[in-house]
DNA sequence: TGTCATCTGGTAACCGGTGTCAAATACTCT
DNA sequence: AGAGTATTTGACACCGGTTACCAGATGACA
């Protein structure tokens, strides 16, 4: 109806894309009318509502997400704060984040960070703060530093903490049972006939290596089995380290029928130092891992290991943060199984 | 000197974060002067600017990031596109990405899509209009993609190709010389004394798979090796494809001694389906591989493979997107060389 | 027909920075 | 001293959205 005085220039002087004064000028409204269509507003009559999405759609337009951001003071970004434990885990918590973020307007920004590095809490604390994200979930073993949760407290940032036992209340975290999951790995081996069974633990400090650890004492103790401490060997995670713990319970004498090792990588390690004595796994020597990451079933002989539900666990803590957004509305579940891959690498106990 | 007339609320009103005008008003200086403080401008007398820092430090003052965007019309994300080839090399990626960004206000923003999806390139273009980055990175095989490029060109979003081969000019790609690396892989298996080499080529319409694929002929050529076309098998890159391609090569009568598969997966792939019939690796059958991925070094026996220079080619990438920024001033190069890295997977052909 | 409640949509201020341009000050040189 | 130039600084509009608040239109009801 209206005709305008002089010819204002499309879109943005700069970028030249539409902006949101073009629509509400090609459709005959307020900037806030338009708005009101953007955000479902539900005030609005449908028939306004039908000519301004039609001009949006022959415009292409699509609001400027910083606008949005400054405006909204919030910005769009999930981010994920880890530290590399391994490569599959990471790409599966990123891929269950992206689920949950699929059909937002959220992204997902990744930090990875030193944990040994002295600058670790300015690290995180400068990326929160450059970055303001909406919300971060934290990877183990960072997870585990209350300093970090407590930082992003401090700077107004919502967290969700990945763990292998509970860390925080529900709203924080989400967890899997590892103690359990391990005991029944465990109570599979003895069910097998093992009863010198060696324990490849994860690095000290680790929760998860705590837990994992815990689960297998839980299984000994229900078998009544002994736990000499030179049936535990440490490892830090990797697959070399796997090799290190590996060679010294095979030096013992009499020598285990069975390892747990407490992550895929060291049970890889395992059967590596196995092969180099050449120790026949399964015959003479069952492994047990814990994840289920790629390479379990990509060594020989496939891996018997625990399913650690790490897709399911990111999504649900991105979906935790995203409450009140129009999505996870629902209470998502804080607490995830983690269950036994029977594979080839468990054999009933040699005879001897 | 000038008493506030009214005590002005402290802080953005919702956040409680400093903003720029609390740092203006309690050193006596305009919004505009911190900005310059801020932006390190020149033109900037050094007591001010001094002073203008100690009530920063003091306040603990960070500038919004969305406002700066807004203003600046740029955003501080790089993204990273990918279509998951493979656990480890989107994870050096990110590591190359990151190490680019270091000590930037940028940060990287991953967006994995399903190259076999329908919506691919909507998908893609959301992502772009939505968080709008200051560039991305675009990882093979959607590299190859021009598609991809030319939407990119079209929001007018900086971007960076990582290829196989040369895809672009030189502000838009980063690449490596597979085709010469894999024919010195082959070259070293000929001077091994293999003559019956099987090729486990990559999927049809990937540019890294046809560069190698060219590498080995050459290197056969070059021996004046014949390549008949039953030595050659094609993998999709995953563990299951490389045996399954193995187990067609293994079928052949007589059967090739040694097998230069496409990628790191499918070599392991080769390696699982000689256990499973007995063909000892390296005695009875050479393996070379691609990439050099952790799995290389973690099979039995480690893998003999072609190292890429993912990490550097990624922040080389990154450093290309900066350009202009005060980072990646000199020219980045943008072509990286993959070399040959000796384990113990070749071993010298079986007489017979 | 007048009044009031309800619905819709507009105006102006604001989110927290940055660019433009001109004013204020300091410094040089006749 | 006065003019010319360089250096510093600030006022103000603007980036592209959103919210607070208000006004006009509509319909119900007396």
């Amino acid at each position: 109806m209206s005709e305008a005085e002089e010819p204002p220039a499309q879109g943005s002087r700069r970028t030249g894309k539409p902006t949101i004064n073009d629509v509400a000028r090609l459709s005959g409204v307020s900037k806030k009318t338009v708005s009101r269509v953007i955000n479902r507003s539900p005030l609005l009559n449908d028939e306004t509502r039908r000519r301004v999405e039609t001009v949006i759609r022959e415009l292409g337009y699509v609001p400027n997400p910083q606008a949005r951001a400054l405006a909204l003071r919030t910005n769009f970004l999930i981010g994920l704060i880890h530290d590399n434990p391994n490569a599959q885990m990471v790409l599966n918590v990123q891929q269950g984040i992206l689920e949950a973020l699929q059909g937002t307007d959220f992204a997902m920004v990744v930090r990875p960070v030193d944990r040994g590095a002295a600058t670790l809490m300015d690290d995180i604390r400068s990326f929160l703060e450059r970055q303001r994200p909406y919300g971060v979930v934290i990877l183990p073993p960072l997870s585990e530093n209350d300093a970090i949760a407590r930082l992003c407290d401090e700077l107004g940032c919502r967290y969700v903490r990945m763990g292998s036992a509970e860390l925080d209340d529900a709203e924080h975290m989400v967890a899997s049972n590892d103690r359990e999951a391990v005991a029944e790995a465990v109570q599979f081996l003895y069910t097998s006939g093992h009863k010198l069974i060696g324990l490849i633990a994860g690095p000290h400090g680790f929760r998860s290596a705590a837990e994992r650890r815990r689960g297998f004492e839980d299984a000994l103790r229900s078998a009544s089995l002994k736990l000499p401490r030179s049936l535990i060997a440490e490892g830090n995670y990797t697959f070399e380290s796997g090799i290190a713990a590996a060679e010294k319970l095979l030096d013992l004498s009499p020598r285990p029928t069975a390892i747990f090792a407490s992550n895929d990588e060291m049970a890889a390690g395992v059967i590596h130092a196995a092969r180099a004595r050449d120790i026949a796994v399964p015959e003479e020597l069952s492994v047990i891992g814990f994840d289920d990451t790629p390479i379990a079933s990509h060594i020989w002989p496939p891996l018997t290991t625990v399913r650690w539900p790490i897709v399911s666990m990111a999504r649900s803590a991105a979906l935790k943060l995203l409450a009140g957004q129009g999505r996870g509305e629902e209470a998502e579940p804080s607490l995830f199984l983690s269950r036994l891959v029977r594979r080839a690498s468990v054999a009933f106990a040699p005879q001897g």
